[in-house]
DNA sequence: CAACGGACCTGCCTGC
DNA sequence: TGCAGGCAGGTCCGTT
């Protein structure tokens, strides 16, 4: 599902209706998620104030003055702000009340996302403590790109979704960024020049960009907070295109697996 | 370490 | 119509 544009258009969302308001309580109605949400998290979320809503990586953070919220979306998850008596649908695994009669709803059809609270520096938890940089700081640049797919034998691509090296970019935006600076997504890690570094720093920040500037893609489940889908899947410029034209050069948009992912790209834009 | 395959889960689509 | 198989936006974990 979400990469980051999406938890990062679903962040803004919710942004405004948490942030200084008051929760009632968490209602769990599904513990058994990527891993069970832990017995504690309802007693130190409830009666909370929101004190703020980040994102690190495709993590949610919320604040709490007792600690903080880790959401993750995973494949399918998404999170809409609804009135709290809005009766749940199948997946609906559950709602952060607040005060004001509405709720944060987790709805995640797969359930390979979840729910952590840590009450220490949410930079520490275990989850969060090894990620590389955010794909739109100024320290992920050419050089850190370059330096960090030295001695990598494995495919560019596979590199690109890899949190160690920068985190954000999943199956959809690595293709893209790909395309975009016009490298094959299958050059081994090592054999990737400055100039080429540079192409796809600049293509990655490009392309997440844009994406959120269009709300996102929604291929099949991803709805933001208020339940809209995201435009961005019109731009996808090789993405699920297998076979139709390159919209840069007309040449048919090939596909193969790489590292088990659906891999996309053009063979005439993108020749290594 | 790096590389790789498997695991977690449901829904939807295709083809026999 | 039914059913098996494959595929889907993520990422952790165990093995080599």
């Amino acid at each position: 599902m979400p990469e980051l544009p999406e938890v990062e258009t679903t962040r803004r969302g919710i942004e405004p209706a948490l942030v200084g308001r008051r929760t009632l309580d968490l209602l769990v109605r599904k513990r058994q998620l990527r891993w069970p949400i832990a017995p504690g998290v309802e007693a130190a979320v409830r009666g909370q104030i929101v004190r703020g809503v980040d994102r690190r990586a495709k993590y949610l953070l919320l604040r709490f003055d007792t600690g903080t919220a880790i959401v993750h979306l995973g494949m399918s998850g998404s999170l809409r702000l609804l009135p709290a008596q809005t009766p749940p649908r199948p997946h609906d695994h559950w709602d952060l009340r607040l005060e004001t009669g509405m709720c944060l709803r987790y709805h995640d059809p797969r359930r390979f996302g979840s729910l952590h609270f840590t009450a220490r520096d949410p930079r520490e938890h275990p989850l969060l403590a090894r990620l590389a940089a955010e794909p739109l700081s100024a320290e992920f640049d050419a050089d850190a790109l370059f330096a960090a797919t030295r001695g990598r034998k494995v495919a560019i691509k596979s590199l690109l979704m890899n949190s160690r090296i920068v985190v954000g970019v999943g199956n959809i935006y690595a293709s893209e960024a790909l395309f975009r600076a016009g490298v094959h997504p299958a050059l081994p890690g090592a054999r990737v020049t400055r100039a080429q570094a540079r192409a796809l720093t600049g293509a990655i920040k490009q392309v997440l960009a844009a994406a959120i500037r269009t709300g996102g893609t929604t291929l099949r489940d991803y709805v933001d907070a208020s339940g809209a889908p995201g435009h961005f899947r019109r731009k996808l410029a090789v993405y699920e295109r297998t076979g139709k034209p390159c919209r840069r050069c007309g040449s048919p948009i090939a596909r193969r697996t790489l590292g088990q992912r659906a891999t996309y790209w053009c063979p005439a834009c993108q020749r290594r």
